[in-house]
DNA sequence: GTCTATACAGAGATAGAC
DNA sequence: GTCTATCTCTGTATAGAC
């Protein structure tokens, strides 16, 4: 952007870049990274292919785009815990808020779900870094929990993957949750109900409720 | 294969067909359907490419016999249930052996889920009929036994769910808990744990065990 | 800023030499 | 049965017309 754009152009720039993160998302969530063509990005974004790589520079760029996005809105749902908040509570947030995340962005959830299935070749440094940094922290407070008898003394890692698990496999078993469900979208009220049942499974198999 | 081949060529034959298959396996578990190459297949068999196509036909019938291979050994470890039955005992017996699946076949498990994640363009006809079949028998019995009072009347196809993400997690998604918990790979000591975990939680957590 | 044309590497598949 | 050579198509990326 020069010093000359005018707002005009500057619109056009910005609804453009929008489709095109847009569809490109769809459409690595759906084919990977190397299945995915630019081609395919182009049309469903309804431009022109040599347009969406003006924009975006490469394929690569375009990924790790895509792939930062997602790690910022997963890191925009988390809060802080601590030892002396309830376990009921915080696992119940941290149930729902993953839960919302599914929902409100299946496609970068999927897409990220592409990333790990392939290996995590773009994700190695986060997952070894900041990620593994995060459990350890909540890890950590699940135990003293645990140590307090205010809840089982299950393995605090093991539990997060069970939600994490649990939760992403709507937004990544989509077609097979639908296709068993006999459904053809997820309605508010199905997510509604997904998620209580998961809130009510894990809270009380771990024994913080009853 | 004529009449004329030799029990040595046959032997050939089926140690290249097995070599393929395996390297196709982590092919397309890695890339998916579209961004696995014949070319990447071959390297891994160790085979000239021609040779695989030779073999295999085509990329595509590679592919559907791979997603019927795993749907054959999946439908292998399944037992049918009854009212009559231990409720605890099916639960943890259904557990474990989705489990041992995973852990046996990691990388058909992932093929699987790369095709899922894809939108399931191959397997539409298996999840809307025989998988949704299998599910709805299960299904029937679970509600049986919750108004019998053998269980918390969750529903129970969100609890299949939650017993085929908790399981699957381990192998789709292998990289991130590889990377969090800052192994190289799981032991079988490690799935002991996970599984004695998943089994505690989720029969507790409807109810089935205090 | 945008699109057409094109370069060049790699894809799946096949024909034909061995 | 096996492999080399090749066909055709599509991939990413860029140069240059508009």
């Amino acid at each position: 952007m020069t010093s000359m754009s005018t707002p005009d152009a500057t619109r056009t720039r910005l609804r453009n870049e929008k489709a095109i993160l847009e569809a490109a998302e769809r459409v690595f969530a759906q084919h990977g990274y190397r299945g995915a063509s630019v081609q395919a990005i182009a049309e469903v974004a309804g431009l022109p292919k040599s347009n969406v790589l003006y924009y975006v520079g490469s394929k690569k760029q375009l990924y790790i785009a895509l792939l930062e996005r997602m790690v910022t809105r997963w890191n925009a749902t988390l809060d802080d815990i601590s030892v002396e908040d309830d376990p009921a509570q915080v696992l119940e947030a941290f149930i729902r808020s993953k839960m919302q995340l599914t929902k409100e962005h299946p496609q970068g959830s999927r897409l990220f779900a592409a990333e790990i299935l392939g290996g995590a070749p773009f994700l190695q440094e986060y997952l070894h870094g900041e990620l593994r940094e995060w459990v350890r922290a909540r890890a950590r407070v699940f135990e003293q929990w645990a140590e307090r008898g205010l809840m089982d003394p299950v393995d605090p890692v093991w539990l997060i993957f069970l939600i994490w698990s649990a939760t992403q496999h709507y937004a990544d078993f989509e077609s097979q949750v639908l296709g068993i469900t006999n459904r053809e979208t997820l309605s508010d009220e199905d997510y509604r109900r997904i998620t209580d049942f998961l809130c009510r499974v894990i809270l009380k198999g771990c024994g913080v409720r009853p």
